[in-house]
DNA sequence: CGTCTATTTGAATGTACTCAAAAGCGGTGG
DNA sequence: CCACCGCTTTTGAGTACATTCAAATAGACG
C-alpha cells in the first residue's frame, strides 16, 4: 500500500532538519498500518496517542446513552486525530477512534510530542498550523450546523470531502451531519431528482 | 475598570521573559478597552486581528441569509477570539465580532503574531496550548450539539459558563445553542417547574 | 411614567425522527 | 452462474420536537 522506504520526516513536507532533529523525529513517531475496522481508542482508555494520517481514513465518534453513534471528526491524509479533551488534559477517553478504511498513520505519544516540541520549535510550529486549520474548519462546521438545514450541510460535506465517499458509509456521513440515515437517504433522493 | 499599570506580559501568566522578549511583547500587543455594543469585525473586513480577552466578553457570530443570528463562540477572560478561517488564511471575514460587555483586550495582528512566535518560541507554545484548549472545547460542544436535546445543551452551557449570565442575553445563549429564543424560554420555564 | 428592548405565551406548521419493513448490494460457496 | 447471507440503504406512516408568526407581558433606563 505504501512505499516502505518513506522517511518519517515526510510528515513535515517542506521542512528541512538537522541530523539531530531527524533522529529525534524518527525516534518519537511510530509508523503503523491498520486494517479497516480496527478500534484504536475506546471510551475510558488512556488517550495519550495522537494519530497523523498518511493514507486511509479514521474517525472520532461517540455512542450516546441511547446507543446512537455520532461522528465528531474524520481524518484523511495530512490531518491528525485524537480525543483532544482527553489527550490534552491527560484524562480518560470520552470518545472512540475507528479505522474506516485501511490506513497508514504516524502515531506519537503525548510525552514524546512534548519532548519533540521542546527540542524542535520548527515541528511545534508545523503542528500549530495544522491545529489552526483544524480549528478553523470546526468553526465553520459549527456555523453550518447552527445555520443550515440538513440538505445544505450534506452538500457542503460532499464539497469539502470530495473523495471520501469510497471510505465512508452513508451512515457515517449521517452521524457526522447530525441526522439519521433515513433522513440522509431522503435528502439524497431529493437531490437526485433535480 | 482595570489597573492601568498592568504590563502586557500579564497575558503570559507564569512565564518569565528576557528583556528583549519583553520589549517585543510590549511592541506587538495593543491594549484596548471597548464599550458594550462595539463591533470589532464585520463581514468582508480584513480579519487580521486576534483578540485576547482580559476582562469582559466578546462574541463571534454570523447573520445567515434569512437574517438569523448565530453565535459561533464566546470569549471571556483568558480566551482569545477571531474569525479563524479568515485570520489564518488571510482572507476576508465571514463572521462578525461584537463586544457584549465592556471589555479590556490585548489585540495583535497576524503579522506581529508571526513575528512574535518567530522571536519567542515560548509565546508560540503558550498560545498553542490555548488553541488546544479551545479546540478540545469545540470538539465537546460539537458532540453535544450532535447528541443532546436542547434542554441538556442548555444545562451544559450554564454549567460551563457559570458567571456569564451577567454579560449575555438569553437570545445570545439561544443563538449559541442553535435554538430560537422562544424555545429557550420554554426550556427555562420547564426547568423552573422542577 | 413612557419608551425601547427582551422575554414569554399561544396556536399552527414543518422538519426530522422513530419504528417497521422492503429493497438493494456485495461477497461467498455450491 | 446462481443462491444465499449479512449489511446498507430506501420507503412508508405516524409522531415528536422545535419553529414560525403574532401578540402580550416584563424589565431596564432615562
Amino acid at each position: 500500500m505504501h512505499n516502505d522506504n518513506s522517511k518519517t520526516t515526510e510528515i513535515f513536507k517542506d521542512l528541512s532538519f538537522t541530523k539531530k532533529e531527524t533522529e529525534i523525529i524518527e525516534s518519537v513517531f511510530r509508523k503503523a498500518t491498520y486494517k479497516k475496522g480496527t478500534q484504536l481508542l475506546q471510551v475510558n482508555d488512556s488517550a495519550d496517542i495522537q494519530y497523523y494520517v498518511q493514507e486511509g481514513c479514521l474517525r472520532l465518534y461517540h455512542i450516546d446513552r441511547n446507543g446512537k453513534d455520532h461522528t465528531v471528526q474524520f481524518a484523511i491524509k495530512d490531518w491528525w486525530i485524537c480525543d483532544c479533551t482527553a489527550f490534552f488534559t491527560e484524562s480518560k477517553a470520552i470518545m472512540n477512534i475507528e479505522v474506516i478504511s485501511d490506513s497508514m498513520v504516524y502515531e506519537i505519544s503525548k510525552k514524546d510530542r512534548d519532548l519533540l516540541y521542546n527540542q524542535s520549535p520548527k515541528t511545534e510550529s508545523f503542528f500549530r498550523k495544522k491545529l489552526e486549520r483544524a480549528f478553523a474548519s470546526f468553526q465553520k462546521r459549527m456555523l453550518g450546523n447552527l445555520s443550515l438545514p440538513a440538505k445544505e450541510r450534506y452538500l457542503n460535506f460532499v464539497k469539502t470531502y470530495p473523495n471520501i465517499e469510497k471510505s465512508v458509509k452513508n451512515y457515517h456521513i449521517a452521524s457526522f451531519l447530525g441526522i439519521t440515515t433515513e433522513s440522509l437517504s431522503r435528502i439524497r433522493k431529493e437531490l437526485s431528482n433535480s
